[in-house]
DNA sequence: TGTCTTTATATCGTCACTCTATATATCATG
DNA sequence: CATGATATATAGAGTGACGATATAAAGACA
């Protein structure tokens, strides 16, 4: 499959990493602090669980979109986690696609007849 | 899970199903036309593999979307789906809630701070 | 006539991924 | 000291898109 070729799985699971990407642009933070954010941010529509949540995070990692480390202040152990450079060309990158492709579903739902600007 | 909740893999379910339906306002058509019309209406972003497509007819038709009818015209077996009113009321509320998420999500990805009414 | 492509529908197996549930551990509160 | 919130992790189940394959008839071409 091409790189532009738009699959629905794809875009699916673009669509979380692009969420846990867009907060981290507030500076660092640790998973849950992650899902707390995103479900805040978005009034509650958008919403990990921890078992969605952190294979996600470490799908990113290992991608080198974000960059993790263990802190262990207050004898809590957490992993917090920065965007990288990477990391954060991916989100412009993926947002962008995702303005693309919902703009053009919405054009397609609206009907055949209504046009566009 | 809630009814109104958002989950990805609904989302992205609900895409392909959403593109079926529309194409359907233009008249009844069998499943192959339907893969044609929604890739050239889409200038080829949106496409249907026939593995993703007849599954996808039968899941809609079950639910009662669309209902299906068998035509032998020129000799060639051709099942016409046609549009229901339950799923033309699918397609509508399906693309208001496309519109809901597209526009929330963005405001999201386009950088935190900002919550949309 | 034979065969190749296009049209047309259908199903099976694989793979990836979300989601539920469970496990583990620390800290705060009553 | 038990309960709940914080915090990370993984195993198991279920779903469904996708690729491959099967079937079959129509049209083109030599």
């Amino acid at each position: 499959m091409a790189d532009d070729d738009f699959d629905v799985q794809g875009f699916a699971r673009g669509i979380n990493e692009l969420l846990i990407l867009s907060t981290l642009q507030e500076g660092a933070k640790h998973g849950y602090q992650i899902a707390i954010d995103v479900e805040e941010g978005s009034n509650g529509l958008f919403r990990f669980r921890h078992g969605t949540l952190y294979p996600i995070l470490h799908r990113l990692e290992e991608a080198g979109h974000i960059r993790g480390s263990w802190s262990k202040e207050e004898g809590r152990r957490r992993k917090v986690y920065a965007l990288t450079e990477k990391g954060e060309r991916h989100l412009v990158g993926g947002s962008d696609r995702v303005d693309v492709i919902l703009h053009r579903l919405l054009g397609m739902l609206r009907g055949p007849g209504e046009v566009l600007p």
